[in-house]
DNA sequence: TTTTATTAACGAAAATTTTCTTTAAAAGAA
DNA sequence: TTCTTTTAAAGAAAATTTTCGTTAATAAAA
């Protein structure tokens, strides 16, 4: 009797899938060195990471590695690449196009990385119509309708933190399957979404509480 | 024969750090709905987490619940805040005021959290001796002079990729003791040195991968 | 050719984090 | 008052992630 319960039965652990984009970040500088090979050992060195958490990270991916030799570098940035999804671009939709929106918005490096904006929508009468880097602002109310033509998955969440949950509810009704969520909030939704929280905040509280070790 | 070789011996483990200002924010919301007490049971269900990891990761900090009641608000809203470093506002430089450096420096969201930017450095000539947002942007070639006046402690790394590990370098020489990293890479320092990463395609690369398992 | 050194891969062990279980306290109902 | 229900807290167990140890492959040196 199999108890597939959709557990996390045989996927790849977040650490390192966080990881991975570190590493691909370190091969285009060894590939920009003409470097045609990198050991696990040099990766580690040079990260400052363990180097058997390395070969195992990679492990998860179809590279394969050479005994003595390493890894070649460019089939593994493609193969990374491909793993983590940078390769196809995914079109998005932004919601909230207030501070933090705008910077993703303006950001370019995005779309290197399989993410394309490709509206954003407020409710802030002074923006609406407006376009920012070529893409343009709409009402949230034009939101169902935009979808029934132009079917969205990701929807990129940097609403005030108060209208989160609600926002959240509205775009997962549209058909959005996918939230990257800014707002410090946890939103709470059906099984059949993927919210990948994305809190500066957090990231904020962990530097402080380690900086306190040192000041001793 | 104690062997205190500053492995992190009852150090507060770092998800519990992160989920700590979720609570915040959720606290936050309760006090401005007139909730007086929060009971670990709501929390998590509210946010969709486990109660028991809830009344775990409070226990970190100092405060203490009532059987049957809960924790009182405000007073939990303090005692995080204060545990979290958000009360004491800390002093940052800003390295590299580009795209999403010009983004945290528009955020008045930071400050809030104990963080206040009160300079930015960078090497474009077409930037250097504007302000943003009231921050001043100074070449990098100032920032020694400028830390012999004013020791600032922290740095937000916001330089291209290809330049972190060197800016990071010279930054720490200068006597900066923690930095934001938001570069993909993973850069190399001492033990006296808090690095805390935010790659936010380390986020994309794991929403990625979990909405693979939802598309079959 | 033989030896030595380096490295990927794999499984085992250790460490860490999350979830489960139990206990005791106390509010509210009977 | 006594009983029932809810909840924090603490410790145990389970799950997950990291680190360690071993093996086999192979490039380079002797
Ligand atoms: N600004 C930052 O750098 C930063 C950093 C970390 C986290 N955050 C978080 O990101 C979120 C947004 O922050 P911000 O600084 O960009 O705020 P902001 O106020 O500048 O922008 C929010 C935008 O959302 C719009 N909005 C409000 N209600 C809406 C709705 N119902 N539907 C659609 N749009 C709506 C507003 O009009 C505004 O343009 C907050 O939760 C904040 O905590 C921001
Ligand atoms: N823009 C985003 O939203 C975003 C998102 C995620 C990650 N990042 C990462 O953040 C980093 C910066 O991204 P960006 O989009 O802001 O780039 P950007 O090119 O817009 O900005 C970089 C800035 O750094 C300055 N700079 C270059 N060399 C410098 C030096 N030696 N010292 C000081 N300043 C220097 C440049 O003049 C420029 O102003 C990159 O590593 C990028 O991958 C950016």
């Amino acid at each position: 009797m199999s108890t597939d319960n959709k557990k996390k039965e045989g996927l790849v652990p977040e650490p390192s899938l966080r990881r991975m984009p570190t590493y691909l970040a370190y091969l285009k500088m060894a590939k920009n060195q003409n470097q045609q090979f990198v050991s696990s050992t040099h990766i580690a060195r040079d990260m400052g990471v363990d180097p058997t958490q390395v070969t195992k990270d990679l492990s998860y991916t179809s590279i394969v590695g050479k005994t003595r030799v390493g890894y070649e570098v460019e089939p593994l940035i493609n193969i990374l690449e491909e793993f983590l999804g940078f390769r196809t671009i995914d079109e998005a939709y932004l919601f909230g196009a207030g501070s933090l929106g705008n910077a993703l918005l303006l950001d370019h490096g995005l779309s290197q990385f399989g993410l394309k904006i490709v509206a954003a929508f407020d409710v802030d009468a002074n923006i609406i119509g407006k376009e920012i880097a070529g893409v343009p602002i709409y009402h949230m109310d034009d939101f169902h309708k935009m979808q029934e033509e132009k079917q969205v998955n990701i929807g990129i969440l940097t609403v005030p933190s108060e209208y989160a949950q609600k926002v959240a509810h509205d775009i997962v009704d549209g058909g959005i399957k996918g939230i990257w969520n800014f707002t410090p909030m946890r939103i709470r939704l059906g099984e059949d979404v993927v919210v990948q929280d994305t809190s500066l905040y957090a990231h904020l509280a962990v530097m402080f509480n380690r900086m306190q070790y040192l000041k001793k």
